[in-house]
RNA sequence: GGCGAUGUAGCUCAGUUGGUUAGAGCGAACGGUUCAUACCCGUUAGGUCAUCAGUUCAAGUCUGAUCAUCGCCA
């Protein structure tokens, strides 16, 4: 039986954000860590690809849905390959082996007895892909916003009100079946109010997993995607026991209540098959105090804050990637949602990894030159650098039960603020100076703690743990037994000479690096600000009318972030920008092409009008236009947030 | 409307079953050190533990009310 760890699987009428990142990596280092103490796990992940939204979308962005779900789908495994995630299966549901598990579930609980006809009837929202009756909905429209259409077929049903004493039972002798604990309470509560039949089958729109036997109807799309961890396991064929039932359902707390933590099980109820063994739903990392919606695209996309932070620090893109994993696995909220930011990215880089975990690497590698040629030296080490090291890995393994890697990630900084201390403590240099005999267990006492961290950091960051063990010249950790084993550290072995692993971010400097040197703007006078589409400049010397300040008043100024940036065809000097402001996305049209290239606006923080007019500008349409300095030449130099904005942030 | 959650130092968060001077990390200030990526180590940070009222010898930790934010349900 292996260690089975899913993700949800995605559903691609969006784009890998921050958010979807945070499950993702969450779930690789548990697997990561699962490789090390030997219980052969098995990641899975993948696509929710039917449903009547994905067809409507894929209509809208002018394409059939199989070619729109596949290259959505692409775009996913090219985000997770690019953070370095090592899934063991990556499942698409439109595949023919999810359709035939999906129909022999379907029809095994219709055997069972437990699907039946009626009549449905209700207000249907696209969009979530739910049913809403007429008291839930608000001005016409879904408790979301979204449009509703009125819906009224014969369609089949599950009785999922009769598992509702089962799931109790099995919740209350289970306590690590829902976690965490205060979202195991939402879901007693939620049971206990009363469960009603689910409606698991649509009209055939031409697109979904037909019901079987009853070609006119599809699947409901939630009812197909949870069996997904089910048709990776190979069910029902072969030995598919061996990947059945789940380890863990890892998602983000919005798809816990209802369906991971109760359609789901009563489905394996009803088909007389095992529970996952736990359904984690963990709580949303927060940007600017707001919720990042799946829905409205990418906020932040987790490759472009990867590059950006190599850029800006100098570290090599495998070390920024890994350092990002990191940060999300080291912030990951479990019970609560937490507030997040590239800032507290920025923080976290430089704190855990270039001041504690980079200089103490750094600085242990140094003084072994220095002092003892880089050979490790024969001899124990030190107790308490024993102690400190098994108490961490102890606390890690404590925490990965728990699957609170989050507390992991403490655990292990917590090894290298015990070596900074001991360091200090001991002060090698002054054992060199006065020729102290002590001099080589400190040291390796020293090195000793570096190869523990290397195997306990070896899960959120596998790329540096490889350069850490090639400083050290020690084999990398293959076993989390090796941990603490002081017998890897071979006397006699050449440490190689130290390289920063994590470059220092100038955090002073704020995030701009791109932005234009202050010789390049003229100061004789005040440069003019205009927006990107006037591209003449508003002559300086003519007086300018005054203006009250509800005339201002009417401008809305918002700070954007822009995400993609390509040059317009048919033009010379615009940028088609696609930008969030807040969580709204636009696309602009600007003239900037003089003095940016694309690559250096991407992620970048922008000032733009938010409610100006929409233009068509050479055939593209621009919602919206930036803030921007004229140079001498006529060049646009961008107005940018003098340190980091909340995203959408207001202007005035 | 019903149920529930959250509200703790500038920031992000811990605070078991109520019990000595409420904690951590970051940021800040000051001091120390020099092996090191101006790093590390130490000290300090005057937090009415949202507010009010209770229970108790004792409450951030229990009860009730109020305010704010959020979630689930209807």
């Amino acid at each position: 039986m292996r260690y089975v760890v899913t993700t949800p699987i995605y559903y691609p009428n969006s784009v890998p954000h921050i958010g979807t990142a945070l499950t993702t990596v969450l779930a690789d280092v548990m697997t990561r860590y699962r490789k090390l103490t030997g219980d052969h796990p098995f990641f899975l992940t993948g696509t929710d690809e039917n449903g009547l939204k994905l067809k409507e979308a894929a209509e809208a962005a002018g394409e059939g849905p199989t070619a729109f779900v596949e290259r959505i789908s692409t775009q996913f495994r090219e985000v997770w390959d690019g953070l370095d995630i090592r899934y063991d299966d990556f499942i698409r549901t439109t595949e023919p082996r999810h359709i035939l598990a999906t129909q022999r579930f379907f029809q095994l609980l219709q055997e069972k007895g437990h699907i039946f006809m009626s009549t449905y009837e209700g207000w249907y929202d696209v969009s979530s892909e739910t049913f809403f009756k007429e008291a839930d909905l608000i001005d016409g429209k879904s408790p979301d916003g979204n449009p509703v259409r009125w819906v009224s077929e014969d369609n089949y049903f599950f009785r999922l009100s009769a598992f509702a004493q089962p799931l109790l039972d099995h919740i209350q002798q289970n306590p690590k079946f829902l976690l965490p604990s205060g979202r195991r309470n939402e879901v007693i509560s939620f049971i206990q109010q009363g469960l009603r039949d689910v409606c698991i089958s649509r009209s055939n729109p031409g697109w979904g997993i037909e019901v079987p036997g009853d070609p006119s109807r599809v699947i409901y799309v939630w009812f197909d995607a949870v069996i997904n961890y089910l048709t990776a396991s190979g069910w029902p064929e072969g030995n598919w026991q061996d990947k059945w039932p789940a380890s863990v359902h890892l998602m983000a707390k919005d798809i816990f209540t209802r369906f991971h933590a109760t359609l789901w099980p009563a489905m394996l109820m009803a088909a007389e098959l095992p529970l996952p063994k736990s359904v984690v739903g963990h709580g949303w990392l927060l940007l600017g105090g707001e919720k990042i919606s799946k829905s409205k695209g990418n906020v932040v996309a987790p490759l472009v804050v990867g590059k950006d932070l190599a850029e800006r620090s100098g570290a090599t893109s495998e070390v920024a990637i890994d350092a990002l994993r990191y940060v999300l696995a080291a912030v990951a909220p479990f019970e609560a949602d937490t507030g997040f930011s590239l800032e507290e990215l920025d923080r976290k880089y430089n704190s855990d990894l270039a001041n504690d975990l980079g200089n103490a690497l750094n600085r242990t590698l140094s003084m072994a030159n220095r002092f003892l040629d880089g050979i490790v030296p024969e001899g124990g080490v030190d107790s308490e650098a024993l102690e400190a090291v098994n108490t961490a890995k102890s606390e890690f393994e404590a925490a990965m039960e728990d699957f609170r890697v989050d507390k992991a990630c403490f655990a292990a900084i917590e090894a290298i603020r015990f070596l900074n201390k001991y360091i200090d403590t001991k002060a090698p240099w002054a054992l060199a100076k006065s020729g102290d005999d002590s001099l080589p267990r400190v040291m390796k006492s020293a090195l000793f703690v570096l190869q523990s961290t290397e195997g306990l950091f070896r899960p959120m960051m596998p790329r540096v743990a490889d350069e850490i063990a090639r400083q050290l010249n020690t084999a990398p950790t293959q076993s989390w037994a090796e941990i603490g084993d002081v017998s890897r550290l071979v006397p006699g072995t050449k440490l190689q000479a130290p390289t920063p692993i994590f470059p220092r971010l100038d955090l002073g400097q704020g995030r701009d690096q791109a932005a234009p040197k202050p010789s390049s703007v003229k100061p004789a006078k005040p440069a003019t600000v205009h927006t990107e589409t006037m591209i003449q400049e508003t002559a300086p010397s003519a007086p300018i009318d005054q203006i009250t300040i509800e005339d201002f008043a009417k401008v809305q100024l918002k700070v954007a972030r822009i995400f993609e940036a390509q040059p317009l065809e048919g033009s010379d000097k615009l940028m088609k920008l696609q930008v969030m402001i807040g969580e709204e996305r636009r696309q602009i049209i600007a003239g900037i092409r003089k003095n940016y290239t694309p690559e250096e606006l991407i992620g970048r923080q922008i000032v733009v009008v938010a409610n100006l007019k929409p233009a068509v500008l050479r055939g593209a349409d621009s919602q919206g236009m930036l803030l921007a300095a004229v140079d001498a030449e006529g060049g646009a130099i961008l107005l940018q947030p003098e340190k980091e904005a909340p995203e959408g942030a207001k202007v005035r």
